[in-house]
DNA sequence: CGTTAGCACTCCGTACCGGCGAGTGCTAAC
DNA sequence: GTTAGCACTCGCCGGTACGGAGTGCTAACG
């Protein structure tokens, strides 16, 4: 992997990265010779190019066409060659007006948030928003659907919404609901829901031996309410970009592609990748194993308010995608992102 | 408008819409004669054939390809030929035990209907969300994210849940939030949004000469929270399908679908057409003036509960969709949400 | 008079061909 | 080590030829 390349090789696997990147066809000596000032003949170039192919950096789709970066290709330019400048404050002020979220609510901010990633980047915009276990507690409110079953509604700190249906054996009349209901609004907020819930397994180990039997119910009801995850929201904005991409013309693959945006559960699994570290991160075709969007690129970043609440933010696009631009947008979005989440807060 | 086609021409057309639905290419008159028992040489269908042309219902991409019906000549086939057949009990039983609504969530179920829809027809499934003002209040509650502004969650008869951010002059506190909570939850329930509307108009009507401060303010946060309409929510499942079809294979067209597909504010529109009527409704091509889905037919109807929360549901796919399928699924569908609604409300 | 067989015609789709251009690899000279 | 030159490869493009599917028309048939 951590071949060496003098400086020659490095700028000239930039300069075809680059010019593939602008124009998605391969690209032959010639071009590269005479745009990029290198000062070297086109021989030159082919010779170096041809060290490139051998090393597993370029391919090219036949003779006498051009050469394409192949996805090691983009891996090094990634992680060696590119460099990401820092927005403008131009454009971080661009990118700031962007966002109205004035009198938003959390869903739609987090819809908002893709929709301008995607009109910015110019590819798909996909936005996790926080996990219900990562989330801090501020209020949560029952609601008697039919006998036994019973809607929750949590709001977390950084105003999530969100709300599920739970059967309950016991018919609740609105007296004991109220009461559980005020006693975890006292008792909770501040919490992360994970947190809730040990300290629930634990009060519930307590009471066991005692016979309060009410008590016992309601502290199922509040495990009832809390343990089972919430079923993470995705959004997908632009998603119309996709087709724009001269790569994916055949409409086999973009039937794939399509079905992969669709699916919920995969989008999950792609983007909690990034949760775990810190920053942009970027995935490069098929490299995740994900086959189904094979040709794609991911570039991602979580966010996070102050405590807790992690999401993951990012763009999904053709593996010639403009890094260089893309990058530093999911960067300053996920911190802007993370902001947003501690104002709510307060 | 309501030429009159002797029988031998219905027939005839008739065969060649369903052909062509199957196909997606023009279809001659060799194939017309020798595939349906219609005992008539290719000659003499051609002869129709023209006939057919000359009056609209049918036309040729080009001398010496086959007919292919218009939007006219669909218009007729599906007012005036086509047997809708009822749903056969297997068919009715798959498609109840297809959905899987225990322990849903109002929100999940819509976008499982959406799923099913699309599973079932192979076409792309749609669904609006019953509206805001046409639901029955259950219950409301406020949670204060800062000063200031209040989120507000609206549960509906039916287990919908909905919310938004309120601005408000007046910082409240968790007390007073809580009367007026109580208040409203006792008041209102059984009442449609725009029911309470037009009481709140009336009370503040009568309160504004005299002088009580705190429920002059009670009423304004009250009007705030149910006035403003709360944006409707759209399901969209199974676009990839859109990608399945022939006909749809240039890729500025499918940009254009998939863009409409896209924007919820069109969807709405698209869906509300048929929300007045009753039963299932059929656009067919640009006759809807969505010039943006050309070359789509729409297949809609609307469900409701027993008191209001109406919303739409259908299918959209080409032109050349198989309408004696499709219809049906459609039809049953809207009644069994319907169905479910009422449930939910006990 | 409606229906049918026959026939000439049209036009698409495909395959085949040859030239052009872009690009390569190799070699020899700088 | 770099470069100029050259033969070679191969995709793309335009033109052409051909088969097939389908039509419209006409004449014959019942």
């Amino acid at each position: 992997m951590s071949e060496e390349l003098n400086t020659r090789s490095q700028d000239i696997l930039a300069a075809i990265v680059e010019d593939y990147i602008a124009s998605a066809v391969p690209v032959g000596s010639r071009a590269i010779s005479r745009r990029h000032a290198l000062k070297l003949s086109p021989a030159t170039v082919r010779n170096v190019m041809a060290d490139l192919e051998e090393m597993g950096f370029l391919c090219s789709p036949h003779t006498s066409a051009g050469r394409v970066p192949t996805s090691k290709g983009f891996h090094y330019y990634i992680d060696s060659l590119l460099e990401v400048r820092e927005l403008s404050s131009a454009e971080q002020a661009r990118l700031t007006t962007s966002y109205q979220f004035k009198g938003m609510r959390m869903e739609d901010v987090m819809q908002e948030v893709g929709r301008v990633l995607s009109g910015i980047s110019s590819y798909t915009g996909l936005v996790l928003a926080p996990k219900f276990s990562s989330t801090v507690f501020r209020q949560i409110e029952f609601v008697r659907l039919s006998p036994g079953r019973l809607l929750v509604i949590f709001v977390s700190e950084a105003g999530l919404v969100q709300n599920k249906v739970i059967e309950s054996k016991v018919d609740w009349s609105r007296q004991d609901l109220e009461r559980i209901t005020n006693y975890l609004n006292r008792t909770l907020p501040g919490l992360t829901v994970q947190e809730i819930r040990a300290q629930l397994a634990d009060e519930v180990r307590q009471e066991q031996d005692r016979f309060d039997q009410l008590r016992k119910q309601a502290l199922q009801l509040s495990k009832a309410a809390l343990d089972e995850e919430i079923e993470d929201s995705v959004y997908v904005a632009g998603t119309s970009r996709m087709l724009e991409q001269p790569e994916f013309s055949s409409p086999e693959q973009m039937r794939k592609i399509f079905q992969t945006l669709e699916s919920k559960q995969q989008l999950i699994e792609l983007l909690d990748q990034s949760q775990a570290a810190e920053g942009v991160q970027i995935f490069i075709g098929s490299q995740s194993q994900h086959s189904s969007i094979e040709g794609c690129s991911l570039i991602s970043s979580p966010f996070s308010g102050k405590k807790g609440a992690i999401g993951t933010l990012g763009v999904i696009g053709p593996v010639r995608m403009n890094y260089s631009q893309v990058i530093p947008i999911v960067d300053f979005t996920a911190r802007l992102v993370s902001r947003i989440l501690d104002r709510e807060t307060e």
